[in-house]
DNA sequence: CGCAGTCTTGAATCTCCTCAAAAGGCGTGG
DNA sequence: CCACGCCTTTTGAGGAGATTCAAGACTGCG
């Protein structure tokens, strides 16, 4: 039935919310639990179903002969994986923590197609800033990023500080962002010296200061190109 | 009708197989003719149809607000633009010499994922690029895909070196590639010191060595990650 | 407590960038 | 035809940012 490692399919650790037990022989839809830093098989699996993510953090990504990797993106809650949008490149993906999928009905055309766009989106804004920031402005763009989808319910909603827990080891964040773990590092200490974030252990992130962070982040991709611009011509049919 | 500027919309200069003038108020689908360095407004035209590229080149580009430029992709022949596929992102285009867009009909569902697919699959390759390869070996990999597709057709077979023209300038490269425009340049000289290609403009390439280039590229995204790899999970429904 | 893992920090190195000048191509005009 | 200006490309020298190498700190776990 499986032609591949069938290890760490279903996690021995099961969180207090888990739906239930998954047997191979079961038919409904229930959600699979998978433990954290496992490898999920994308190619070669072409009648599969796809998945959506429930819970937890993937990382997408394509490595090199030599072992140099890039993590192409990291899908969170929402996030769609499976033939139909996930196994289009030559990538692998690998849980970051329990992760929890769940079986979606084959999709409609068009709801691939925005699954799609979204995803081509995130990959070009991903190139924009692999090629023309810099470290510094990478790790504050990685953090909003994450923020804004790994946001905790915050405890105290009086100060509205953003936390969010930081699944990517200051690896996954190198291999993210085209830098070295240690120039990670030092981006992070810098950030929290000068007061943009706040962390006591490395993995749980305090934005303390969302609008200076975003500043260091040089903005998101501009729409209005500072170059020399000659001609335009508008895009429309005779 | 045009609510932007509409120089450039149908270049002065004709090439010998154009198909004929093509009128505002003309209704047959005929290729649009359009001049160098002629940008494209992607946005704000829902309404308006999608392209195929029939010759010619474009370069899909994303402008940080400093000026700093990434290209998203180098569009050749054959290559879909419009509403459908392209106005996705926050990006804008730019034709690189004469270019001759064809409208097309509405697209169905499937053409578009399959197109989109055929564009996310080639931005997370320059992602990889981007973030992993070192100069050489991002110079290298440009020439190869260039060479790919815009390959002259040789007017002598029996050597069969793969020539084509660089519709990109060095600055072009170095936008596409993350680089400066004089690490580009010093990349191509070295490859011509070492008989990797030769050039006598600085615009028409050929591929000496292919094999050589190839192996110089760092290959495709190796498939089989060297990194440990601890347990796999087929993405498969229970 | 000690070990293994990750993270932090420092010093030296290197790749690539910046700044600068010179070379080459191309069109214009004398 | 050649001189001139403009533009892109090439090449060099120096410098900055990120990497590499290495040591030490912190955390979790047996």
């Amino acid at each position: 039935m499986f032609n591949r490692t069938t290890l760490g399919e279903v996690s021995p650790v099961l969180p207090i919310d888990f739906l239930g037990p998954v047997g191979k022989s079961e038919r409904s839809p229930v959600c699979k639990l998978v433990a954290p830093r496992t490898r999920i098989l994308l190619r070669d699996f072409p009648r599969s179903t796809d998945f959506q993510l429930q819970d937890g953090c993937i990382a997408l990504f394509q490595s090199l002969g030599d072992g140099r990797r890039q993590i192409l993106d990291i899908l969170g809650p929402g996030s769609l994986l499976g033939p139909s949008v996930g196994s289009i490149a030559e990538c692998n993906a690998e849980t970051l923590t329990f992760t929890q999928l769940r079986p979606v009905a084959p999709l409609t055309d068009p709801a691939i197609g925005a699954a799609l766009k979204q995803m081509l989106r995130r990959s070009q804004a991903l190139a924009t800033l692999l090629g023309r920031k810099t470290a510094q402005e990478k790790v504050a763009s990685a953090l909003i990023d994450l923020a804004e989808r790994f946001r905790r319910p915050s405890k105290a909603p009086e100060f509205q500080k953003t936390t969010f827990s930081l699944y990517l080891t200051r690896t996954d964040l190198a291999d993210w962002l085209g830098l070295t773990l240690e120039t990670v590092s030092r981006c992070l200490s810098r950030f929290k010296r000068n007061g943009l974030i706040t962390f006591s252990h490395p993995e749980i992130i305090t934005i303390a200061d969302d609008k200076a962070l975003r500043l260091l982040a040089s903005g998101q991709p501009s729409l209005v190109p500072q170059k020399s611009a000659p001609d335009e011509f508008c895009l429309q049919s005779s």
